[in-house]
DNA sequence: CGTCCTATTGATGGGGTTCAAGGCGTGTGG
DNA sequence: CCACACGCCTTGAACCCCATCAATAGGACG
């Protein structure tokens, strides 16, 4: 396993550990996620999980590592569409649609598990309730998606950093892959740029302006965020688009 | 109804002529939707469909006119997510989430209408291919989102501008409230300008350039695509995103 | 017939891109 | 073991796209 994922929750998959911030599941019904037949794939940094115009089969989740949505405009710009890590599903649309309309790509070190389509359908029809929990994710990532596009249409550079490093370590906050305050960003700023809109050179200036500021410390690939009230005031920050409920959030801030 | 609506088709809802870009629902299927109980609503340009932090209890479609999904930042800048047309889902978050983290609003006059989350499921219950539809249109809804997250990251203001009426002219089309070139756009630069992430200021000089090179026309409100190639070429537009099947495509192209 | 909303145009300035070059760490092959 | 290459980070300088400020014109409406 790489080193990013050492913080994991032993107990169980990724999987499991990000559905259970939806209270409707249980975690016994989760657990049973775990149970279906599947097979697993590493991939290394720039593979291409599925690609544009390929056609879907298997649902795919994510074990372990970073990956990407990602689409190219025909000038050979890119847009990183969306981040995914471990626990999120990747082809969520197989159930409805032939074809994927972007391309998913591995950023780290990855491991991820196709599962077929019908067992699945299958252990829905067992316990319904982890239907319910996988559309919970998918709304989720929607929210994301929503946040995404306001970051880029109407945030300065300044301000989609901030957001986005906030948004990220709650995410992993929630897979158990951050602490109160530190977390591993194992992706390069041309990736950054590539999510944020921006240029390679632009985000490396504006990471200099937040760590100059005492917002952030930053080793090499390792981010402490030191002033999170402040860095969300700057971009506007809150949670509301994670969709967790009162009583998680709760235990989210004990921890 | 509003004038924007005259080209509708009579024979069916929009909701049910939207749903039939779906290939696999069968019509008698669609149109068993019409059956379900409902209540309607008339709004005007400006009103608050449902706010930011609403609970969500019913399905909400829309009839006849545009609604849209916007966020506000802090600093009172608005970003429109996303445009809703005749046919669209506006809250199918319902079924899995307790409150909404966007505002849904009004841009012209419109109807919607309100279904009883209990009332659908039982639908479901007696035609799957149904609730698959709906999948599906929801599907369609998050391409759209990614392709507008690549406008606002990777996409000059000229580009952004093309794309845009391209994909409402596209949409459109397969409501059957826009002909081969023609279709009202009964929204203003502000508007415009929110979806863009752009200055109002911004969007008049680009839709002015797009006149003065002859890409399109403009009456008031209303939109004619002069030169679709050269616009498709300008900003890379390419439907793959809307998913429709290959006999769908081509039954449009006939149109 | 003023008032308000929308569209339009000019002038100015700034946030972010682009071009260019150097530094640092790591891996690799002679 | 060193030389060199390569990926990533960093910094400087010039430029440009688009925002902002300011002002006018053209309806629609009471």
């Amino acid at each position: 396993m790489s080193p990013q994922n050492e913080i994991t929750d032993v107990a169980y998959t990724p999987l499991v550990t990000r559905l259970s911030n939806y209270a409707r599941a249980s975690k016994q019904d989760l657990a049973r996620l775990d149970t279906v037949p599947f097979q697993q794939r590493k991939c290394e940094p720039g593979d291409i999980i599925v690609g544009r115009g390929d056609s879907i089969t298997d649902v795919i989740f994510m074990i372990s590592g970073w990956a990407a949505r990602v689409r190219y405009t025909k000038g050979g710009r890119r847009q990183i569409i969306h981040i995914l890590l471990p626990g999120d599903l990747l082809t969520r649309e197989v159930f409805v649609i032939r074809r994927s309309d972007h391309e998913l790509i591995s950023l780290t070190n990855t491991v991820i598990r196709f599962v077929e389509q019908k067992d699945l359908v299958d252990l829905f029809r067992e316990a319904p309730d982890l239907s319910t929990a996988l559309w919970w994710a998918a709304e989720q990532e929607e929210g994301i998606l929503r946040e995404h596009i306001v970051r880029l249409g109407r945030r300065s550079s300044y301000e989609r950093t901030c957001h986005l490093l906030l948004e990220l370590h709650r995410r992993l906050v929630l897979i158990r892959q951050a602490t109160e305050s530190v977390f591993v960003l194992p992706i390069t700023q041309a990736e950054i740029a590539d999510l944020l809109g921006l240029s390679t050179i632009h985000v490396n200036r504006t990471l200099v302006k937040l760590r100059s500021e005492g917002l952030i410390k930053q080793n090499k690939r390792i981010i402490q965020i030191l002033d999170p009230e402040a860095m969300a005031d700057i971009c506007d920050f809150d949670l509301a688009h994670l969709h967790l409920d009162g009583e998680d959030v709760d235990r989210l801030m004990e921890d």
